[in-house]
RNA sequence: GGGUUGUUAGCUCAGUCGGUAGAGCAGCUGACUUUUAAUCAGCGGGUCGUAGGUUCGAGCCCUACACAACCCA
């Protein structure tokens, strides 16, 4: 789809430019500018007295390097040239060599690279090629040829600087080592790490795909508030904000969940919110203080129905990242994904793999036996314990996706208790790759119970547990007004890309994950003329 | 929160026993009309993360702090 991305809007020439521009020549230089800025900026000089704009407005474009490429897919014979089929690319300049009266350089667009030759018998304005730095951004004219070692090659008649690049590029043989360097200036490793620039296209198209596959199931796309009162839908501790017109405290919110189920109960059947989340907590390799999730809520319809949509989703959008493949290879692992995907009884797995010879709902026994097996786990309440033993035994061995099913219901304060098991809840977990992928939920609506449940959870916030759930007061008369049956899910679209794109760490799949400020506001003004 | 490692030129990295700063790429000057990390000759570029301390002398040893990477909770 990138390749077939054709400009044909571009006009084939720029319009008219006025005869003076404030932009033709570049701003006064600062003081005290850094060696090789100093050289970029006397080459842009020497670039506009050779009577080029210095920040050109725009550049009629036809085409990406990579449709170049994709027109001579086939044998290449060197000595073949195209004089009849006219490019005009655009990109920055990351390779150049200059060889008295030729020139080869590499062009890199969104799409791709390609080889530039210029020459000073046949490429207009030759001689300020020698004053483009590695990182400009030019314009080019030009046909295909190839070379005599048979490479691609576009033969440039008429070029134009288009931007001048003011530092230089990361080692050309190295590029961008540094994991710190590479997040916070994001661009630069976007500019020479093409697999970079692949895995943020993924984690794009994944997120297209999802909205077009609940499109088609009915689901209307909502954006609920990110500015509320009593942040809920699960435990977290929250961001803390300030209104000043309404002189009022709010929180960012931690979930989706609670105001999308008030849609519920205002008649909305299927809906369905892809948004950012604020936790106050850590950074690892798995959170970020802000990350994106997918929540899913359909009235009519419990655990089981959401399992059947969750899977064949994740089925379908794995066939569109690999191109029709069911299999995924993460870490080293490949992780099948057809249908139907496992079920894994929770408390039947916890017992089996812990070797517990006892219920393990039964919580007396459980504390006993993992007081005595698990010392570090004295100090976990009751109501953690089996989901920590639950993820120290069964979740890595959770590789192929998997839905733990039928979880205990003290960590499960939204969700509606089993239907046939006492002390579970209608919960299933889906794990994939070791790690918790999705929770799907049959929602409580029995507005007595989960204000009952709120009241649990502030007897424990009461005790010094500041991340159980807070009571919201209007969530639970929307439920008095009656919630249909519903299945809800959510799912973190930032682990989703990471299985997607095989990244180890959150901070690879996005685009900006937060970080430290560097230094006070006197180093950055010396970091930016650096 | 704890542990380990790291921070030296724009980038990637060396730096011996504590003796006064190195390479490749990038930059500047020059040569070169089919290169592929082009090549060749010459030249410039450093608050060694920050602040203290020890020492005749610290990139190196000590202390604190900052930031980061990895591991653990």
């Amino acid at each position: 789809m990138r390749a077939a991305r054709i400009l044909a809007c571009m006009p084939e020439e720029a319009s008219p430019q006025p005869q003076v521009q404030p932009q033709a020549r570049p701003a006064p230089r600062p003081q005290g500018l850094h060696e090789q800025t100093v050289a970029r900026l006397n080459n842009l000089d020497a670039q506009v007295a050779a009577g080029y704009e210095a920040y050109p407005y725009s550049y009629p474009k036809t085409h990406h390097t990579a449709q170049v490429l994709g027109e001579h897919s086939g044998e290449l014979t060197p000595g073949d040239q195209w004089e009849q089929e006219i490019y005009a690319l655009a990109g920055r300049v990351t390779l150049l060599r200059h060889m008295g009266k030729a020139a080869f350089a590499d062009l890199n667009d969104e799409a791709g690279k390609l080889q530039l030759f210029f020459s000073k018998a046949d490429t207009a304005n030759f001689d300020p090629t020698k004053k483009i730095d590695l990182g400009d951004i030019i314009g080019v004219k030009g046909f295909p040829f190839v070379t005599k070692t048979g490479q691609l090659t576009l033969h440039v008649t008429e070029w134009q600087p288009l931007v001048k690049s003011l530092h230089p590029l990361p080692s050309k043989f190295h590029g961008l080592q540094d994991e710190e360097l590479r997040a916070r200036r994001r661009y630069v490793d976007l500019m020479v790490n093409p697999e970079r620039r692949e895995a943020f296209r993924t984690r794009s198209r994944a997120i297209r795909f999802i909205r077009n596959f609940l499109d088609t199931q009915g689901f209307m796309e909502v954006e609920g508030p990110t500015l509320q009162v009593v942040p809920g839908g699960t435990e977290a501790k929250p961001f803390q904000t300030h209104h000043n017109a309404l002189s009022h405290d709010f929180s960012l919110r931690i979930s989706l969940e609670l105001y999308l189920k008030r849609l519920l109960v205002g008649g909305f059947e299927r809906v369905y919110e892809i948004g950012r989340n604020y936790r106050n907590e850590g950074i690892d390799r798995t959170h970020n203080p802000e990350f994106t999730m997918l929540e899913a809520y359909f009235a009519y319809g419990d655990y089981n129905d959401m399992m059947k949509l969750v899977e064949t989703m994740l089925n379908g959008l794995v066939k569109e990242v690999t191109g029709g493949s069911e299999k995924l290879v993460y870490q080293g692992k490949e992780l099948d994904f057809s249908l139907p995907f496992k079920r894994l009884d929770f408390i039947t797995a916890l017992k089996e793999q812990a070797k517990l010879e006892f219920d393990p709902l039964d919580l007396a026994k459980l504390r006993e036996w993992s007081d005595q097996h698990h010392p570090e786990h004295r100090k976990t309440p009751d109501y953690k314990l089996l989901d920590k033993l639950g993820g120290e035994y069964v979740e890595p061995l959770l590789q192929h996706p998997t839905f733990l099913v039928d979880m205990p219901l003290v960590i499960s304060p939204l969700v509606k208790v089993h239907r046939g098991r006492e002390g579970l809840a209608e919960r299933a977990d889906l794990y994939v790759g070791g790690f918790e992928l999705a929770p799907i939920y049959s929602e409580l609506n029995d507005a007595l119970d989960q204000r009952a449940r709120f009241e649990a959870q502030t007897a424990r916030r009461d005790a010094g547990d500041d991340e159980a759930h807070q009571q919201d007061e209007d969530f639970l008369l929307a439920l008095e007004y009656g919630m249909p049956p519903t299945a809800g899910m959510g799912m973190g679209m930032d682990r989703l890309a990471m299985l997607l794109t095989d990244s180890d760490s959150i901070r690879d799949v996005l685009l900006f994950p937060l970080l430290k400020p560097e230094g006070g506001a006197g180093e950055h003004v010396e970091e930016a003329e650096s």
